[in-house]
DNA sequence: GCCCCTGATGACAATGGTTCCCATGGTTGT
DNA sequence: ACAACCATGGGAACCATTGTCATCAGGGGC
């Protein structure tokens, strides 16, 4: 159970790279997309399996939409939720200290242990509010 | 624009009462299982459509756990939240006014329009975590 | 009760996001 | 440069969910 490094691929680098330039949450597909039209393409398998790797060492947020489809983004480390629009994927990072302690209390209360929660809000942001018009 | 009225059907009747019997939450496939079990078996698109109908009229509430499936269960009436466990279902209702309003805050603070917030608390309740020795 | 219209049903196909498989290729330590 | 061996990618497989459409049955009108 030793923690291998990840080898440093072309491909990796590329799904970082993009990551690191988007501003807000993005599916795999959408990342795949715009990687091939950046002409850095790379199999939709590899996107997947990085953006999972990430995931797993914590480098990345993950979350899913009313649709079910996963999206990804680049957060700021430590916990924290997500006001997300709908349309163009626009994120604000939200900390919410009273809430986590809510959730744990009633969590705890009820004798539940192992415990995680999900919350995020979701809008449309005003930019695409304004030209929806 | 005249809202018809379902039809009162043996299969509609089957799916309601599983949510009337069920305490937790329960997938479609689950819920379709149930059925057959009982010998009132219902095809899957029916109780899908069927649960599709009830989420739509408010009677029933549904969720996505970690694995992207759909829940379904008969809460309560009026807006709130979930504890539930990942391993039996079973499910507490729970009302966070300050959530409520502090998620209403956030979005309006940041200009985002039609706004709705996702919040589930995860965990293992104590009887599934005392199985599990 | 009987008919008829129309919405509901169900077996199956199709969809779509995601994961699996495995032969090939590229990376890294030596 | 060499040789492991991990990563890649193209396609198949997976699986929850939705669509299709011929057939069925509820219930209003009689
Ligand atoms: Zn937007
Ligand atoms: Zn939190
Ligand atoms: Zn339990
Ligand atoms: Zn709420």
């Amino acid at each position: 159970m030793v923690a291998t490094t990840p080898r440093n691929t072309r491909q990796r680098r590329a799904v970082a790279a993009i990551l690191d330039d988007l501003d807000g949450f993005a599916s795999a597909q959408e990342i795949h997309d715009i990687l091939r039209h950046r002409g850095e393409s790379v199999g939709l398998s590899t996107v997947y399996r990085n953006l999972q790797a990430l995931v797993d060492a914590s480098e990345i947020d993950a979350l899913r939409n009313d649709d079910g489809e996963v999206l990804y983004r680049q957060c700021s480390t430590g916990h924290h939720h997500h006001l997300v629009c709908r349309a163009c994927g626009r994120t604000i990072e939200v900390a919410g200290p009273t809430v986590e302690r809510w959730a744990d209390g009633v969590a705890d209360k009820h004798g539940f242990v192992d415990v995680a929660h999900t919350l995020e809000i979701f809008g449309t942001c005003g930019a695409c509010a304004a030209s929806a018009d």
